[in-house]
DNA sequence: TTGGCAAATGAGTGAGGATTCATTAGAGTG
DNA sequence: CACTCTAATGAATCCTCACTCATTTGCCAA
């Protein structure tokens, strides 16, 4: 549903764009091929490279556009404006994990394993997306408004997930009913998300399936007292 | 208006200060007053609170120095760079909360209660200061490198102060030792920040107190199973 | 070959903003 | 008052982009 939001471009003066060039064609398609094409997709990697390199902010339009072997002018037919790349690039992202887990839940049902696929995956898709990765763990931070609406809706979605899962486990008895799932969810998320923060500061490895289970072990089972 | 002629002899020139005008003092002082003078405090609160508001990088420096009701110049008669305002505050920041917590490490020893003072510190420090709560949670996390090391230092500082007290808790038996130290304090860290992210995008609030105790109580006795 | 059209190009435009520095204000001091 | 030195000022400099658009390229059909 893209329609002509009237968002203060990043520091440019709202300007009207001009609605096509012949005054009887309606909408004139803003992107050439569509969204799968190739060059659309070609972009959307170079920004990825581009941005978790040198930062949002750092990285000229015409950088993105030299790694995607396009003229900067062509950004502009597959995009409205260089935040707009930013933004669909997560979406991208963000769609198809939430692909992989829908697929995945359909034969995974235990609350417990649920949650230790999820947090598998995210550091998992981490891992094979180095670039991504630095994007979700940096970008997607910033509190320029553009980014953050936006990253809200999406760190809200995951959250909703684990909540959904954690209460089916309460449901069932298996985690405990006295806390919050919100809070636990946050918890969940939190660790996993520190975990690969660190990791991609400081250039450290993790082993994905380990160190999911660990942290559900801590989670589920605590780290305080003797190991049951 | 503006005939540019290519007269581009004089790129950005280097940071070598002038030595004062007249001869003698070797050394000018970079900073008029001193580190703890009043303007200088006043530039630091200011960035802190314009930051917060836009992002570094929509925060002119004109209007840093506007809202410390200084020109423009003066920022750089007591920093270096726009960027160094920015480190210098989240320095500050820091060391004041690393003075708390060692004031208060004197007199409580049990590496329960001081991990749960460290999680209520957190939260608590970020509720009276929301402004620099906000760049914690966000300018922080930026990748240019300026402040990645930067931040990365301060980060692994408090990853450090948690891991020396949980592994106190491991050696007195308390802790389990079955699990990395590391784990526990990112596991820890991680589900403070994302709570206090998602407080701050979302704006809802918490009550520290109560929430340092319930994350505690996740990690030391798990959710999963019935309570303890 | 020519005409038409979509896609792509990339130099140009114009705004923004970090930093500088010549100048002014102020506070002592004799 | 005259002189000096420091702090503060803010207009001017000068560079960096985001975005535009007149032009070119490439393709296909007639």
């Amino acid at each position: 549903m893209n329609q002509n939001e009237t968002r203060t471009e990043s520091g440019r003066r709202g300007r009207v764009k001009v609605a096509g060039s012949g005054a009887g064609t309606e909408l004139q398609p803003a992107v050439p091929q569509g969204v799968g094409s190739e060059k659309y997709e070609r972009i959307l990697d170079a920004a990825v490279e581009v941005i978790a390199e040198h930062g949002y902010f750092n990285s000229p339009v015409s950088a993105i556009a030299a790694r995607a072997g396009v003229a900067d002018g062509t950004v502009y037919l597959y995009f409205k404006s260089k935040d707009e790349v930013l933004r669909k690039a997560l979406d991208r992202n963000f769609e198809r994990f939430y692909v992989v887990v829908a697929e995945r839940f359909m034969t995974l049902h235990d609350p417990r394993e649920q949650l230790e696929f999820v947090a598998w995956l995210h550091l998992q898709t981490a891992t094979e997306n180095r670039g991504m990765a630095v994007l979700m763990q940096t970008e997607m931070r910033q509190s320029a408004k553009f980014v953050a609406d936006f990253s809200l809706e999406h760190l809200a979605r995951y959250i909703h997930l684990l909540r959904e899962v954690i209460r089916r486990g309460q449901a069932s008895g298996i985690f405990r009913s006295d806390i919050s799932d919100g809070l636990v969810a946050h918890c969940l998320f939190g660790a996993i998300d520190e975990l690969l923060s660190s990791s991609i500061f400081t250039g450290r490895k993790y082993e994905a399936k380990q160190t999911a289970a660990q942290v559900l072990d801590v989670l589920l089972h605590g780290f305080g007292g003797q190991k049951k």
